[in-house]
DNA sequence: GTCTATATTCAGATAGAC
DNA sequence: GTCTATCTGAATATAGAC
């Protein structure tokens, strides 16, 4: 059956990618995981660079809708951070690879990458989040703030551990379910950080 | 020269491989940079591989021992603290790539990274560190931390812009000149973020 | 649509002249 | 020590049978 085919080696080519990196995958890796062969994989993607194109597009759907959804929602600014923070970890401990991937192909392949992932979903605006942020300013509910910084702030505290996970692992003797458990446990922990450091 | 020769092809390695990773970097490439041919780099070192797990031992030996020796030193708690982002920072400046490429390596080629790290440079204590925080804490000097998380919360504030930099320079249209400003200034918010955190 | 077999390309490694 | 030329192997991509 066609579709199904094509469905199949998409979710394979998303697999060998995101553990493998662009250069690291081989296109035979991802016909076996198919459980198919390299000729039919040719046969509906036209190169390895038209399917890993496909599979940035898709991958990424799963994580930036949902940044918009609660940022455009009606919670108060302190529910947004704390929503973002619960939800961006959990998604992150479903996909624990993700992150490295992003940063890798980010850095080797960017402006590829970057058109790539920009025309295939859409990014929260940025002037959006600074007006949410400078509007709590101006409201007297945090701290005179720059923006950029707890952009940074935010993102630094939920994403590292994900990009630094091997060594926390090696390091502290955690096997995969140690160090989920700590990084629920670090929800609480990164959301008082981060107010802790706006609040009035 | 021989000696020369060698040298120049560690400094053009260094560059090629934290440049594009292990599986990106090219025989060729270093050969070129360096301004000799492939001939001669495999007359220096045996394999690719062989001289990569060069590049790791003298491009870490930048990044640990200055940790050690602050955590080391008599200074305050609170001061360490600031002296280890400060310089971390500044490290970092001077080595954009280096976060990306221990990132990337560290994902794909877990044990075989880590073993030559290790094996290469004197990474801190984990107990030391631990021993570090937890006498604080019973002096009374800060609140009562999980160390795990102060020392994620510590590197993920500073690492984490230079693993997403391509991104944030391209969002918030910086060239290099503005990212450096932007993280000298941020030296300041990191340490107050830290402490905020922690003190009573 | 799916397979096998083959062509092509490219990077790592070696051999041998100077 | 340094070079050029060449070998080998691996991975992407294509051709063509079924």
């Amino acid at each position: 059956m066609s579709i199904n085919t094509k469905e199949k080696i998409l979710n394979s080519a998303i697999k060998i990618f995101i553990e493998n990196g662009y250069s690291g995958a081989r296109m035979r890796d991802i016909a076996d995981e198919a459980g198919i062969n390299k000729g039919l994989l040719h046969y509906y993607f036209k190169s390895k660079n038209a399917l890993f194109t496909e599979v940035i597009k898709s991958s990424a759907q799963d994580f930036f809708p949902k940044l918009g959804r609660i940022l455009h929602s009606d919670k108060t600014f302190f529910e947004k951070i704390e929503l973002i923070v619960d939800e961006y970890i959990e998604v992150l401990l479903k996909n624990p690879h993700f992150p490295p991937f992003i940063v890798n192909e980010l850095n080797n392949n960017t402006d590829i990458f970057i058109n790539t992932l920009f025309s295939a979903v859409s990014i929260p605006d940025k002037a959006f989040v600074f007006s949410l942020i400078q509007e709590e300013v101006s409201k007297g509910n945090i701290k005179s703030v720059n923006p950029v910084h707890l952009i940074l702030d935010t993102l630094s505290l939920i994403i590292y551990p994900f990009l630094a996970r091997p060594a926390l692992k090696k390091i502290s003797e955690m096997n995969d379910e140690q160090f989920y458990d700590l990084m629920r446990l670090r929800k609480r922990t990164i959301v008082d950080t981060l107010i802790n450091n706006i609040k009035i």
